[in-house]
DNA sequence: CTAGGGTTAG
């Protein structure tokens, strides 16, 4: 029995445990790892526990098992107990609700009234962050409140877990209120005075999160700059990179970093720094700074625990950045891979067009042992969808129930759908969405108003435009490609009837935007663009480009200009859209030999689509063009037209209007 | 000795 042990054994008991807790569990170490370390406390410690545990040694257990989810083990010790504290009750109703039973937690909750042991603030606060930590914020805020009618006064702690959940909710008024009410109630200082006070900035980290997730990015930053440099921990750079990242302009999230790390207050990114950056990345296809960040995740051995994290988004950079070999090189590299790990990896061949690799990475995912859920088969039509696959896509579509039990959601409707319309099985397509179990969503009719576009089905597509409307889900996008449906079928009234509807109900036509890599950075370009200082040498080698492909068959395909001008005119129109001037100013500023590549915020269009196939031809360099929903090569050959023609029907799929 | 902030695919 502990409590007969010499009086030096105790603290070395408590110590013992509570080191080992805080060294797994503040270390970002997988609980298993903390549960074998808790086998060795416990052979030091049970061999002689047939006997009452002291309360400190025993809350120390109690806290332990419940931290591995060994909750049994806690309520044997917390039974064993003679002499139990609040600390005791707290937590075990902390481990109940953080292994989700908060059946359990409120039970004890009862209980503790009963026994007369008075609710503290640590009780309330261990059921709120349970909640929290568990994706229940609702759950979380009504509690709070709870507290609040109870008398209650919540701490930093309470605040800090109550403004979790309000990000995860995007809740921002109510986030708004715990702000207000923490000042109120002097939880957190005014006097911007951070002098060494972890709980404050904790608040303001749990505060700038809390904001950027709620996109109010002005309340965020002003927070965050109001924190002085020395005093920012690698939290609050996280959270201000990763709402940036997320949420809002992922140049401002790539700017923060290398403030981030600059001396002399520079701050050592962790591993959640490092999966938001490298998101960013993706987001902006910043292949060049993504490798760095790559570089630097092998030469710190730091980041190995957590490389599962990390490994999943680089896989992630990688294939949104274009280069989905070395994205397949991490995957292979990866020891212990989650089903994270293997859908990424099959969304980056689908985007890329290699469709049959998608299929081989979802066979050895079964083979691996992983049973494929509903994501996994969402993932696997998308790739057959992005591949022109319909068969085997379809074939998916139905083993899915037939096989897998599973239920297909209106999103995998959505995906059948698509696959049938664009490949021209207007009519299969459109049984299809009538035999829905359940209402078809927008993101059906979309598909449907896409491929409309491509097989000119007048009559179809203005039936799903007007569904769109009614679901108040139309978008310039949906408008332009009905526009240019009614013009290829020579409707110009029709054409004009869209236009004035578009000006009366103020939805603009975004504009087209492509960026590329050129040696000397980024540079971006509209349609039309000559901001640009190189832009007359950029126009100039467009000119002499386009006539040396005309020369060689390639005839503009002026549908996809406006109807409304002359034909030279439409010429030029097409000439300047946003990815030909990308592709002009990376012809004159990469080297011969280098990898081209651009991103598209829309959609890339038909015409320029066939110019980029002779124009790589003729030129020495690989063209990868991105845009939002997959990736085109061009490589010295008519690669995609070979391809049974599926990837040319699948790039005029959406028209130029889906973003 | 109990409660607490930030990360990945669709």
């Amino acid at each position: 029995m502990l409590l007969n042990l010499p009086k030096a054994v105790k603290p070395i008991g408590v110590r013992f445990l509570s080191g080992a807790r805080a060294a797994c569990v503040g270390v970002d170490v997988y609980p298993s790892h903390f549960a074998s370390l808790l086998k060795e406390c416990k052979a030091i410690l049970l061999h002689m526990s047939h006997l009452m545990p002291d309360v400190f040694v025993g809350n120390a257990l109690i806290d332990a098992y419940g931290k591995c989810g060994l909750m049994e083990n806690a309520v044997k010790v917390f039974n064993m107990m003679e002499f139990k504290d609040v600390v005791s009750w707290n937590a075990m109703v902390a481990g109940y609700s953080q292994s989700g039973n908060f059946k359990a937690a409120f039970e004890l909750f009862k209980n503790i009234r009963k026994e007369n042991i008075p609710l503290d603030v640590v009780t309330w606060t261990a059921i709120i962050a349970g909640y929290s930590q568990r994706g229940c914020s609702h759950e979380a805020l009504n509690v709070f409140r709870q507290m609040i009618f109870s008398g209650s006064l919540p701490n930093c702690v309470t605040i800090i877990s109550v403004l979790s959940a309000c990000a995860s909710l995007g809740a921002f008024s109510q986030g708004m209120e715990i702000h207000a009410y923490s000042l109120k109630n002097c939880l957190l200082t005014l006097d911007n005075d951070f002098g060494g006070e972890d709980e404050d900035l904790m608040v303001y980290n749990a505060l700038i999160d809390m904001y950027s997730k709620c996109r109010s990015f002005k309340a965020a930053r002003s927070i965050f700059d109001d924190i002085p440099l020395e005093e920012r921990n690698v939290v609050t750079w996280t959270v201000m990179i990763g709402g940036h990242a997320q949420y809002g302009d992922s140049n401002d999230a790539l700017k923060l970093f290398v403030e981030m790390i600059s001396e002399p207050y520079g701050v050592a990114p962790n591993a959640y720094t490092i999966s938001c950056i490298l998101m960013a990345c993706a987001h902006l296809a910043a292949i060049r700074i993504g490798k760095q960040i790559h570089a630097y995740v092998l030469c710190h051995h730091r980041y190995d625990l957590s490389a599962y994290f990390v490994a999943n988004c680089l896989i992630d950079m990688y294939s949104k950045c274009g280069d989905v070999d070395t994205d397949r090189h991490v995957f292979d590299s990866m020891s212990q891979k989650s089903a994270i790990s293997w859908t990424s990896m099959m969304i980056g061949y689908g985007m890329h067009g290699r469709g049959s690799e998608a299929l081989d990475i979802f066979d050895k995912m079964r083979k691996a042992g992983f049973v494929p859920d509903d994501i996994t088969f969402l993932v696997v039509l998308y790739a057959c969808s992005y591949c022109g696959m319909v068969d085997q896509g379809l074939s998916y579509f139905d083993s899915m129930s037939a096989d897998y039990g599973l239920t297909p959601r209106a999103e995998h409707y959505a995906c059948a759908i698509d696959l049938l319309a664009r490949f021209g099985r207007l009519d299969k397509a459109w049984k299809t969405v009538k035999d829905m179990p359940m209402e078809p969503t927008a993101v059906v009719w979309v598909a449907l108003l896409s491929a409309c576009r491509v097989h000119s089905n007048v009559e179809l597509a203005e039936h799903a435009l007007n569904k769109l409307v009614e679901m108040n889900a139309e978008n310039d996008g949906s408008y332009t490609l009905i526009s240019n449906i009614y013009a290829t079928a020579g409707r110009w009234k029709d054409v004009a009837r869209i236009r004035h509807l578009m000006k009366k109900s103020g939805i603009k036509k975004r504009p087209g935007c492509s960026w590329v890599h050129g040696q000397k950075g980024t540079a971006s370009f509209f349609v039309g663009d000559r901001s640009h200082p190189l832009s007359p040498q950029i126009y100039a080698l467009l000119e002499s480009l386009i006539d040396r492909i005309k020369a060689m068959g390639y005839v503009p395909e002026t549908n996809f200009a406006l109807h409304d001008v002359d034909e030279e005119e439409k010429n030029n129109l097409l000439v300047e859209h946003s990815e030909k001037l990308a592709l002009a100013y990376g012809l004159l500023t990469t080297f011969p030999g280098c990898p081209i590549r651009i991103t598209k915020n829309l959609r890339v269009c038909g015409d320029c689509h066939s110019a980029f196939t002779y124009i790589s031809k003729i030129v020495d360099h690989e063209i990868v063009v991105r845009d939002p929903s997959r990736f085109h090569h061009f490589k010295n050959e008519y690669n995609h037209v070979l391809r049974g023609g599926a990837m040319w029907i699948v790039d005029q799929e959406k028209g130029k209007g889906k973003m």
